[in-house]
DNA sequence: CTGTTAGCGCTTTCAG
DNA sequence: CTGAAAGCGCTAACAG
């Protein structure tokens, strides 16, 4: 049976996961085979009903070829035996699943949790389950952790970044299984799925409004050094370069992962080592937050003696004293649209434009 | 006859797929088209490898009653294939399945994600896969997501809290699926396998501490309103009531999720309601982190005017100006052994301690 | 230590 | 619209 590709059936449909109120009569009759389960299986319930199993089958899943009042009468054996399908079984008959895999760098960025979150959501709704993998960008990590989720053959992959191991792109080419990466474009390759925006530049854009509020010596601050920083630190430099103000002295880059205490860490090393700076663009808002509240405490007047600016406007950036300055992300969007984009993968629907660009936009507040 | 056989798009695959030549113009009378996915199986393996199937089972899994040079032997077979085990095939033979669903109430609350974080990363390194569920502290979700997730046969279950509906329980009970449960502790039900603290003593030793510090009219200022904080509210009335402080007009709460920004309008709130208030136990960090920045902009001194406590010793508690008095709470503690637990229960190993209290810290700082 | 046999519970295929 | 038969790919149970 082929669904065509009509909307998605959204979560509270036909598939029938019932809850038993109470102890179902009796357990299937009498042990069967040796491997029985003993649980309640699509034949108790076909008995049950006095239909075959196929009927039972199509009708909990909806399929519209079973007479009406079958249905009613399949569903009501199935609520009273307390039938859960098996969702094992299912998906090596038909060799399709029901959940999708998706791989985030971290948990302790906000930002990758409100992706998930995103996702999650949609898939969800959309009858999915959702496999979580950390990564901790590593691509190794992420190899492995596609090699055993590959094996639960998953309907659909999620990836953040395009970091990948080759064996890692082999491996999702091999498995057939859709994939869609967010958070970057890949210009060149536009067959690739993804949905996110231009980090490098972003970190133009961001770092050309320090420049146009008359900040030249601008400091770059990094946690983590992951790939997507370091297209912001590029888009940073191409700018600094073109205003004749790049000074290598001014990057400060850090591989920890980022966080309000290393942000702080950093400030009172960027002041202490360079007191000419005038500005900061820190890679992450959590380092932002971190500097700023250094920044208090060192009775560094923001913006005058020295400007900041963060990145992907993470909550309370606009409650800190001051507000900042930061670059709004899309990261709910992102997660939303790349799950979307991929449950129409699954479904064998056309993807209009295979790669989305939804922007980014520079929120201008007081710490510049 | 659509036999749609596509060889897998791999260069030279030396092995030779199971799939039948070109049909004869009149089929015999019981053949039937295959259904194989053409993907490289475990019987492909052990042709491959010149053993049968189960050798190949048992050696890929590591049995031991297999010879070392077989072993061998089949995993090169194995590797050389690129073969990917089907793990909806073994769960369906095994009747076991190699996934554990985790189901926490929201990803917006930083506790929450630590969470699961240290639970997933137990589970990685067993080699259990995460289902993900977000509840949204609501029981009717958290069974629906119940009912989805028990049909994937997870091999177990980790829950936040013991807010259930009746259904779920039952559910839970008749799935025969172990469960541990976290974040609280249930002195009632002494075989319920959980693992955490007491909220209600939490909440009473940080009302404590703000008395001895010679506060009176201490405010308790709660979002979300889940069972959690207002076990949290329970120890706060009856400390307060024990020192013949309790004022109603002094509890502040909000179904709203907690954030920052609700934290510092519940602040203003309370400075304009009731001025005589003179310390407040913000039932989450968060909170306390906006009240603290809403104290700063309006120019009230903290805790010279007002002292404030959280709850959660969340990320940045410490660089706050000044620095948040907090409970801090084993939340990546409680993920993992939570998941320890949960795989002990797995293997059928035995529970020495039922029920975990892993306590909690009042962590003192300038706020109050 | 290795193999044979017989399913696990569901869906696909093909026929009425 | 309904059903019978035949697996999906793997492993439990017994032999040898």
């Amino acid at each position: 049976m082929q669904r065509a590709a009509q909307p998605r059936p959204v979560a509270d449909d036909p598939i029938l996961l019932p809850l038993p109120m109470t102890q179902p009569p009796s357990p299937p009759p009498r042990a069967r085979t040796p491997r029985s389960t003993g649980r309640v299986t699509l034949d108790d319930v076909a008995q049950a009903a006095g239909v075959s199993p196929i009927t039972v089958s199509r009708a909990l899943r909806g399929a519209r070829s079973v007479a009406p009042h079958l249905v009613e009468q399949v569903r009501q054996a199935a609520v009273a035996l307390g039938y859960v399908p098996n969702l094992a079984a299912r998906s090596l008959a038909s060799s399709r699943s029901q959940s999708v895999a998706v791989l985030v760098p971290l948990l302790s960025n906000q930002l990758f949790v409100n992706l998930l979150e995103a996702a999650q959501t949609v898939f969800m709704q959309a009858g999915y389950q959702t496999l979580l993998g950390v990564t901790h960008y590593r691509p190794e990590e992420e190899q492995r952790l596609l090699q055993i989720h590959t094996a639960q053959r998953p309907a659909g992959l999620l990836l953040t970044g395009f970091d990948h191991t080759p064996a890692t792109r082999e491996l999702i080419a091999q498995s057939g299984i859709p994939c869609v990466h967010m958070m970057e474009l890949a210009p060149g390759e536009p067959e690739l799925p993804c949905v996110g925006f231009s980090q490098t530049d972003a970190g133009r854009d961001i770092t050309r409004h320090l420049l146009a509020r008359g900040r030249r010596r601008i400091a770059f601050a990094a946690a983590q050094l992951d790939p997507r920083a370091m297209m912001r630190a590029e888009g940073y430099r191409q700018v600094m370069r073109e205003a004749a103000c790049y000074d290598a002295g001014l990057e400060c880059l850090d591989a920890q992962p980022s966080s309000m205490a290393l942000g702080g860490r950093m400030f009172e090393r960027l002041m202490a080592e360079r007191p000419d700076v005038d500005a900061i663009f820190f890679c992450n808002d959590d380092l932002a937050h971190g500097a700023l509240l250094a920044a208090q405490r060192m009775g560094v007047a923001v913006p005058q003696r020295v400007a900041m600016a963060g990145f992907n406007d993470l909550e309370g950036s606009d409650l800190m004293l001051p507000p900042l300055t930061s670059v709004r992300t899309p990261r709910v969007e992102v997660g939303q649209q790349a799950a979307q984009m991929l449950l129409a993968l699954i479904e064998g629907e056309p993807l209009e434009p295979v790669q989305v660009d939804l922007g980014f936009e520079v929120v201008v507040r007081q710490s510049t």
